[in-house]
DNA sequence: TGGTTTTGTTTCGCTAGCGAAACAAAAAAG
DNA sequence: CTTTTTTGTTTCGCTAGCGAAACAAAACCA
């Protein structure tokens, strides 16, 4: 498998979401949005500071950002209340439901090949 | 294909993206590099802005920041003195080539299956 | 109870990035 | 020549994000 055919739907992607108008994250809260997605919980500040390897204080206003979005929001976990609960929402499914259909779009053309395009 | 499938990769890539010290790129500057490395060229301001949907200032800017990283590089087209032909380098092959290897290593631990993590 | 630790947020000074508008340089048109 | 158009950069005021350090609140410990 060549460079262009391993790399050209993540160009593709790429693109199409700096082109959107919908929020447009940056990669550390796109990280942060996909880990709360699409692994096993329970998310707290501490753990996805410690898997992403970046700063709390940056986890925590990356959760502003993602939060005033409606994209995730904070719930203080009732056993623990110092620990906060980064949880999915309605609107955050969503748009990780939207990136997919990106995804499997620009998996599909790449996979026809470019005398299909 | 579920969602986790599909998604998994990206989110893998994203995570090593942020967690690597090297320079980190916001989205709009990820996709102005691979559609450099990855279409073909010749590779103008106005044309970058147009395909990326983007201000031309922005494109201008995004070159100054791959620039100073040494990823792009920009030459005056000798036919045409106003147009800016923005080129790849030594260095940003090597970029593009270690983010080929984190995309092709995530996309094989995701054929695998989790059951051979 | 009074320290100590853990967890997450806020503050601080600073840098990078934004869009709109103004700008400079080169080419084209008249 | 002298406009006009094209191309890309710079300036403007502003917002968002950064890491380090300080901070507040809850839980733990002795």
């Amino acid at each position: 498998m060549n460079l262009n055919d391993l790399l050209l739907p993540w160009r593709d992607v790429m693109v199409d979401t700096v082109r959107l108008d919908r929020p447009d994250l940056s990669m550390r809260q796109w990280a942060l949005l996909l880990t709360v997605y699409l692994t096993p919980g329970p998310h707290t500040v501490r753990r996805l500071s410690e898997e992403l390897q970046v700063p709390k204080p940056a986890i925590s206003r990356a959760l502003d950002a993602l939060s005033i979005h409606g994209l995730v929001k904070r719930a203080r976990d009732p056993a623990d209340r110092r620990i906060v609960l980064v949880q999915k929402t309605q609107d955050g499914s969503l748009f990780i439901d939207q990136f997919a259909a990106i995804v499997e779009e620009r998996d599909r053309q790449s996979d026809l090949g470019p005398y299909y395009g």
